[in-house]
DNA sequence: TTATTGTATATTGTATACAATATTTCATAA
DNA sequence: TTATGAAATATTGTATACAATATACAATAA
């Protein structure tokens, strides 16, 4: 077995949040020791290191003696999740105002406006980009180390509830609507505004982080 | 060896935590496997499982193919941890303001008078005790699940750091007005000032948490 | 002396064997 | 058939052996 720089219990860790993050293994599913080690070419102990840092980290869920699975929120679980991802965001979004970056939020109103007139589905991709790259905006402005560790670490346990549900266009306009107020509030200098908007733009999107078992 | 309902690793990771947090073993301390393996009188699989644990919780540091160590923070990021509690708690304080323990808050009114009347080497403790009650009683109003963890976990980094160096007893005066105020703020359902109070305790708080190298 | 390099030792990283417990299977009885 | 329970199997928890690397130390040369 060759030794790396990263050892391998850091780059299981790192593969298997990423295969979580992106749904690849499903919320509520078994993590099965030895299936993983198969599959990942490595053996338990390295393995373990990195199902020990993920249940750490919130991601999975530890039952003793039976293994870990892949941490499935309950409903009130999530609003609370959304609930304290929108305290944070909008205190952060306040309190370093002055320092978000300007060109950035150009560019993204840029490539709204572009999507919005293309329309179809690139459209609905391009609103679930804008998002992300949105509130990455807002987190990467603030620069209290801790303070960003815990947004960007709720952002990820998110993740996976993270569904757009938007069949009618009406709903993609109407977020639109509310991506520009934020965007627009930014550009004006009007915190008060833009604060208000990430606010307004949390309940909203409620809806859209469902239950699995709903 | 005897096998028990918590785990091992579980029952290292709070051994671990509890001598670092109270300082018996010190910042910046390798924390040797085979050493520890022989005090705790267990293999280095369970050990090492506590060493992941503390490592994602921010108490360890690791260093690839050198070991852990008891983190060591910068006087500027000592500064960020107390500036993010600072956020973090006057915005529990203010969002959950009307839910906040009456009955408790008065208790710690009550025994931080007689502990005044008292005066000398009593004081202090009791002023140490009262600022870890009075925290405590601000974070436990929060029922959001998410916010109490992060800050229940910024309080922990802390605890390493903090040394009461009020020598002279106009600190500890001054330590008790600045208690009151908040106190009092909220016996008198005054939000805004109690939150105001609570910020300026951790601005002036700030200098009793000193750098171990300086 | 001081710097450098090779060797011995210490220490972490990984694999594997064994122990303890949970789950499944299957035979038997009501 | 369905329920019960014991044996077989699967799976996690722990200990230990070995591999890879870092550190300490001694020998040698400038």
């Amino acid at each position: 077995m060759k030794i790396q720089h990263r050892s391998l219990g850091e780059e299981v860790y790192r593969r298997l949040l990423r295969l979580i993050l992106d749904g690849k293994i499903p919320v509520g599913k078994w993590m099965r020791e030895e299936k993983l080690c198969d599959e990942l070419g490595v053996s338990r102990t390295p393995l373990r290191e990195a199902l020990i840092r993920l249940v750490q980290e919130g991601v999975l869920e530890q039952q003793p003696r039976r293994g870990c699975i892949v941490r499935q929120l309950e409903q009130d679980e999530i609003k609370q999740m959304m609930e304290c991802r929108r305290l944070l965001e909008c205190m952060v979004l306040k309190e370093w105002f002055n320092g978000i970056d300007r060109e950035e939020i150009k560019k993204l109103d840029e490539k709204l406006r572009v999507a919005e007139e293309t329309g179809g589905e690139t459209l609905r991709i391009n609103v679930l980009e804008a998002d992300e790259k949105l509130h990455e905006i807002i987190v990467s402005t603030c620069d209290n180390h801790f303070l960003v560790e815990q947004v960007r670490r709720l952002q990820l346990l998110c993740r996976p509830y993270r569904v757009l549900r938007c069949a009618e266009s009406e709903d993609l306009v109407a977020i639109l609507a509310e991506r520009r107020r934020i965007i627009n509030a930014i550009l004006n200098n009007s915190a008060e505004d833009a604060v208000a908007g990430l606010s307004a733009h949390f309940e909203t999107s409620r809806k859209y982080y469902i239950d699995e078992n709903k």
